[in-house]
DNA sequence: AAATGAATGTTATGTTTTCTGACATAAAAA
DNA sequence: TTTTTATGTCAGAAAACATAACATTCATTT
């Protein structure tokens, strides 16, 4: 009954357990959206021995995100971008941070120049997951 | 990212997540012990529409439980008998709950009369599960 | 208006994974 | 000794997933 707890509370989220049958279910996107993305390095999904592609959790937190950035106007440039930012380590982080910065604004300002968003955008909200928990 | 949170700490653990593949990994099962413990109701995993088996993270614990058991000697009959105990109702389980309990006590007594445990089990122990965390 | 490019759909074909079922086997129980 | 239990192993079929190519839609650019 311990190994309960363990599982589900500190069980590592990077670590490949999900299908991407499971995934497109838990994110609502299509084998193709999610290969794609992989294919310009969103996401970088474990393989097993025989090359199928195993999701960890963090995964899935990312392609939700993924969505919810394409949702609110961003392409898929303006996303790596945030993320090449993002993983950009600590102490690189001090100089060409404001330089990067910066050009993140520059670029987000630019997406959104003409873009409208759309609200009636028929996407993932926070209630939709709600038919997996209770 | 709050999704992430959501994910971790609040998914159902009832949820088909996980492949069989990965459920021989976390347990160290193998598929045809797996499916032998299905096959004798210890386990209910999903079905996808193709007929895949699809775990929950419950089923991965009740997994480890019955390694546990028969590590420590159980036989399947002796585990699912616990099992048919425990999901006994509550209304129903105060009259033939004495009844059962003492024929549980007989069961293990007879279980295990004849079985020195084997305290060098090279079975599953709880640091093994320790390169899945960190 | 036409051409381009980004994001996704669709289809084809091959490989991996999983399924069931049958038979084999070692150890324990009867 | 014979039976039963728990598991191993193998075969054949089906599902799931892979990559690759081509199609489509829509916005941007020329």
């Amino acid at each position: 009954m311990k190994w309960v707890n363990l599982m589900t509370n500190r069980v590592r989220r990077t670590m490949p357990l999900l299908p991407i049958s499971i995934v497109m279910q838990l994110t609502e996107l299509t084998a193709r959206q999610i290969r794609y993305y992989e294919e310009h390095d969103l996401i970088s999904p474990a393989r097993t021995e025989g090359n199928k592609r195993m999701f960890s959790l963090n995964d899935v937190d990312t392609l939700l995100e993924i969505k919810d950035y394409l949702d609110q106007g961003l392409n898929i440039a303006g996303i790596k971008k945030i993320y090449d930012l993002r993983e950009t380590p600590e102490n690189e982080k001090a100089e060409p941070k404001n330089l990067s910065d910066a050009e993140l604004r520059r670029l987000l300002h630019e997406e959104l120049k003409h873009q409208a968003r759309p609200l009636e955008r028929g996407g993932f909200r926070q209630s939709d997951l709600s038919r997996f928990f209770n």
